[in-house]
DNA sequence: TATCTATATACCCTTTAAGGAATATTCCAA
DNA sequence: TTGGAATATTCCTTAAAGGGTATATAGATA
């Protein structure tokens, strides 16, 4: 599995940048009106926006004086891929071991 | 959005428990043959599987002098549940804004 | 009961993360 | 070109994470 994963649930693992990903999701924001909105300050706003950055997560729109920060959609992408196929592996071999188990039931108990 | 994502997040963010997740996706397993198969030392297995036990991502099936770690379903589905709501979210978005564009266009630019 | 196996916990150490405050940088406008 | 607004970076401090080693605990068995 892509190391990188591990980088994109660190960056969202923290419950401020968490708020700031929701946040993002509404549209696109510049970092003053992240901090605002979130009462953050503004150099924390940034750091994590860096640290988001980095984990692929944002990118950036400079326009004029400000940086537009936007959420990516690749990331997510990955993650409910990545996420999924724990959903369906786990899903099929439960219901592999269902099968078995009927199997085994059926060999003890015959029905005819 | 629950705190317990959060938590669920960074539980998955270390790079040695992300590869005991994928080892139990294989099958439940019990703390020594995690500990063999990835290389770790028992005793930061044990704690790994115990940040993991935490968030709810395992469960333990004690069986006699063992105890077998089991992947839970519901956390990846509430993770996958929660990154597809970004990605329709973020397409839904990028669709109203192709469809303004549009119209301004043909406002400028009228067909007939 | 004494012992062996499997697992958890405690303690120590080093690294890293996150917040706060101050400062540097960048870009714009007068 | 000087000043001001928006943002990034630096430095400091504190807290928490992760690894290593030793030890405690729980259950099985002789």
């Amino acid at each position: 599995m892509s190391d990188g994963l591990a980088r994109t649930l660190f960056a969202l693992s923290d419950s401020n940048r968490l708020k700031i990903v929701e946040l993002l999701k509404t549209g696109p924001l510049p970092v003053g009106e992240i901090a605002a909105q979130l009462r953050l300050n503004q150099p924390q706003t940034s750091k994590h926006l860096k640290v988001l950055l980095e984990a692929d997560i944002v990118r950036i729109e400079p326009v004029a004086n400000r940086r537009i920060y936007h959420l990516r959609t690749e990331p997510f992408q990955g993650l409910t891929a990545w996420s999924q196929s724990f959903e369906q592996q786990m899903i099929s071999r439960m219901t592999r071991l269902e099968t078995y188990l009927e199997q085994k039931q059926n060999a003890v108990n015959p029905k005819e």
